[in-house]
DNA sequence: TAACAGGGTTATC
DNA sequence: GATAACCCTGTT
């Protein structure tokens, strides 16, 4: 016997397709109407409905899901209270529904590591080659459907994993980036112990969070930015990527002023990219 | 078949 | 600040 459990939130509000097809997250994957993937330690089981979402998440670990979809915001409102110019507005019209998820922080960190000069398709096929390989398996069945999935690979997993393994899993020259990466995150854990503790905060925390991902070998502005944005949650923050640039240069005269935009540029940001990547067919 | 670009970054000049 | 190189894969 099966038990029903309820998200309460509107389609309009939280749209899933949008939103875990978006190009912030790689993993999510769905069968018929049944979005599945891997929030921490569960195997999230998502069925959207106009006013709900039916989970196999429990009751008692419902705030996992309330934390990873930011449904602690609504917005609907947010938005509503921002001056947005006509490009902007179109933007959020296509993309509403769209939420910015909070990730596992090393992640983040290892897939848009991952991303650079890089195709969708390609980042997932390595993000779940990676995560077939070294993580452990998840199995469980919901309304007579079974999934199974991966959990995203330890630090300690990975440190004794060399370049040439890497590199069998189609990464390209991002391979020793990414040995690098679990090295000093694995020999100083101070350094994910610092950003984690600056998840949700203010903007010196996402200035500070930025200067230290920059530090990492392969990790530049536009990928820093991502990492503040979808496992920092630091909602200013704007990544600007080759969509980005583009949108830049051809609707705001190559400036654009981010003030427009409150606190949450990083929201607008990813209904841009949303936008411009849903013309170009980048998603398939 | 060859050239090009894909949610960039780095090293070099 | 501009430019080439970086791995690899799908598209034109």
């Amino acid at each position: 016997m099966s038990v029903l459990y309820n998200i309460l939130v509107s389609k309009e509000e939280l749209d899933l397709d949008k939103t875990l097809d978006s190009g912030q997250a790689f993993r999510w994957r769905k069968t018929g109407d049944y979005w599945f993937g891997v929030i921490k330690d569960i195997l999230c089981v998502l069925k959207q409905h106009d006013n709900c979402i039916e989970t196999n998440v429990p009751v008692e670990r419902r705030q996992i899901l309330i934390d990873y979809f930011n449904l602690d915001m609504n917005y609907t409102d947010t938005i509503s209270k921002l001056d947005l110019d006509k490009y902007a507005l179109d933007c959020y019209n296509i993309s509403k529904g769209i939420h910015i998820l909070r990730q596992d922080y090393f992640e983040t960190m290892v897939t848009f590591l991952m991303s650079s000069c890089n195709t969708m398709v390609r980042i997932r096929s390595i993000v779940n080659g990676l995560c077939k390989t070294y993580g452990n398996k998840l199995e469980t069945e919901f309304q007579g459907i079974k999934f199974e999935g991966y959990k995203f690979p330890t630090i300690d997993a990975l440190v004794d994993i060399s370049e040439s393994d890497f590199a069998k899993l189609g990464m390209g020259y991002r391979d020793k980036y990414l040995v690098s990466m679990v090295s000093r995150l694995h020999s100083n854990q101070s350094i994910l112990d610092n950003l984690i503790s600056k998840i949700n905060g203010d903007e010196t925390d996402r200035i500070d969070s930025v200067w230290v991902l920059n530090s990492f070998n392969g990790v530049g502005p536009k990928v820093s930015n991502c990492i503040s944005l979808f496992a920092g949650h630091h909602l200013s923050a704007f990544p600007i990527d080759t969509h980005i640039n583009r949108i830049i240069n051809r609707e705001y005269n190559g400036f654009i002023d981010l003030k427009r935009f409150g606190n949450i540029a990083g929201i607008i940001q990813q209904y841009m990219f949303y936008s411009e990547a849903f013309k170009y067919n980048s998603f398939k």
